[in-house]
DNA sequence: CTGAAAGCGCTTACAG
DNA sequence: CTGAAAGCGCTTACAG
């Protein structure tokens, strides 16, 4: 048995009152004492028990984290600066990997809160109303991460994915492309779905190019989807000369699928993804992309979570281009 | 504030020892009482405090995982094994990135012993004598995945490096190669440093081929040594027909640095990684690489280390090759 | 400066 | 079948 407070209490010859003083480091003791205390807690490898803490202190020094795919470059970068932030608080973070299933998702929010966390980071996910109504229930601090809440007024930290889009589409414009195909993530998908595929179409109409449906197609972000829409791009719409992919993995899925067809990035066909993972920097070649400063949102998440004392509201973070070898200027 | 056990218990009628027995699944009461327990907690949202329960039931339900790069597709995949694992089996999971530190180390360690969680899962890092030292003291079970101990005697789980190393190198002999180049981890790495050079030189050795220092390089796993290594070894060692690099995303890193110097895999220079993350499958070209069932170890790791029933000892998990299309037959 | 005592929210013998 | 009481390991008024 690991020893107790009342163990080095007893030992040192004090209360357990003084015990405690003098390792939350309040007043309320002499030198001396608290010397005697702090060897006999030493001798005897003493720790205090964070669990009988929580329980009277209300706080477990530990938050959650809600992931969809808890294994791609965009899911671990976050919680990278998630994991780091929350260390140099004091803080643990508890990984819940929903895989983009409901009933995960509740499930784990139930789990947190019976682990009374001090508080929760969603990402990436589509909050359904679901969701909403049983936080709304659990009184913990929530934010948002690459997502957002449509009833309640949760805190979220995203980027402006229409607006990052829209410059995508026309970064690729400007090199002198007027046939820009889409590899796009689902259009029921209001988060990085549809305000993408609105960005880049809008891109078109006020460049005065036109929008055709056959040049947009639809995956899930990943890998063998980006491959899969490349694919069906080549076959559909063969006139392109440049490709807009939602995210890094899909466009490295282009460019698998262009290297099997013989078709060379950035010779005959340029590619422009979206978030700018380390994905990006080891494409052959390496893929121009929107920069999202993921692992700062995470950093950022925990901060604003922890942080009580101003309630700042949502935070959209700035996003850029960063110019690597996949796309061309073509005349 | 959330309604306590002793809440429901005023508001049925009965005593928070009768409500105890209900919602832990005891005997104890009719199926009337019973009932109308059940209706109150309904009614009045009621969910245990799970630390009030860790406190005397001296089990947190969760568990720790400490991991030196977080956000490599190594540990992810690691991650999500474990996490998925733990989920099902109703546990937590507690991340902790070391980033190599030794000091974040000690101090992770301490953390978790004092938030009393159940066991602790320690990957892909080497056990310095300190980090063994105060494992040993906190009486906590702990299993390893990746990684061994050299005092104390912690079940661990991972392959045979040195096995798995010398096939990937008379894989690329029994291709016809005979001048082989090697991208490795450190040398003083002793883990996946070590063995893995001594894999590739017995295999040299065993088919009579030459063993040059020359032909063997340093790196540290990632992407950027990778392409270090590779340019050194054009330059120190032009002769090689293919290269065993110790990590996948090393060899990610060979392929984008033969890219870069105009040098065609597998047509000018074969070569082969280590790992299969989904790196390999993205690479261009798909990437030939030695499998290590990646996630299968971390769900393995949280029964083993769950599972008091049997004390099973360490695991040396299969690998094998998996052939994708970056080396080719040679005559 | 210091300690006795109550309390955090549960569970579990023990007694009935 | 059911409840009073003790106890898990701490912290914190309160009193001295």
């Amino acid at each position: 048995m690991r020893p107790t407070i009342s163990d080095v209490a007893k030992q040192s010859g004090v209360s357990t009152a003084t015990v405690s003083r003098i390792i939350n480091g309040q007043s309320g003791y002499t030198a001396k004492t608290r010397q005697k205390v702090l060897e006999i807690i030493q001798e005897m490898g003493y720790k205090p028990n964070a669990i009988a803490r929580g329980l009277v202190n209300k706080r477990t020094n530990t938050i959650g984290v809600l992931l969809p795919s808890l294994s791609s470059r965009l899911s671990s970068a976050l919680l990278k600066g998630i994991e780091n932030s929350a260390h140099q608080l004091d803080y643990s973070v508890i990984i819940c990997d929903t895989e983009s299933d409901g009933k995960r998702t509740i499930e784990y929010l139930d789990v947190l809160s019976e682990k009374q966390i001090d508080g929760i980071i969603i990402t990436s996910e589509w909050l359904k109303d679901v969701y909403e109504e049983t936080i709304a229930k659990m009184k913990i601090p929530v934010v948002l991460v690459l997502t957002t809440s449509s009833h309640l007024q949760i805190p979220y930290i995203k980027v402006d994915d229409y607006q990052a889009s829209y410059q995508a589409t026309e970064y690729l414009i400007g090199k002198g492309h007027k046939e820009i195909g889409m590899i796009s993530g689902s259009k029921t998908d209001k988060l990085a779905g549809l305000p993408r595929i609105e960005g880049y179409k809008q891109a078109l109409t006020d460049n005065s190019l036109t929008i055709s449906e056959n040049r947009i197609t639809y995956g899930d972000f990943a890998y063998r989807s980006g491959m899969r829409c490349m694919e069906e791009l080549l076959k559909k719409a063969p006139e392109i000369t440049a490709v807009f992919a939602a995210s890094d993995e899909m466009a490295v899925g282009a460019l698998s699928c262009a290297y099997k067809k013989g078709v060379k990035v950035p010779d005959d066909l340029s590619i422009i993804g979206y978030d700018d993972t380390q994905e990006a920097e080891m494409a052959i070649p390496p893929l121009t992309t929107v920069h999202q400063p993921i692992y700062d949102m995470g950093k950022m998440a925990v901060e604003m979570l922890l942080n009580t004392k101003e309630t700042v509201g949502s935070i959209l973070m700035p996003h850029h281009i960063v110019e690597r070898d996949s796309v061309r200027k073509i005349e």
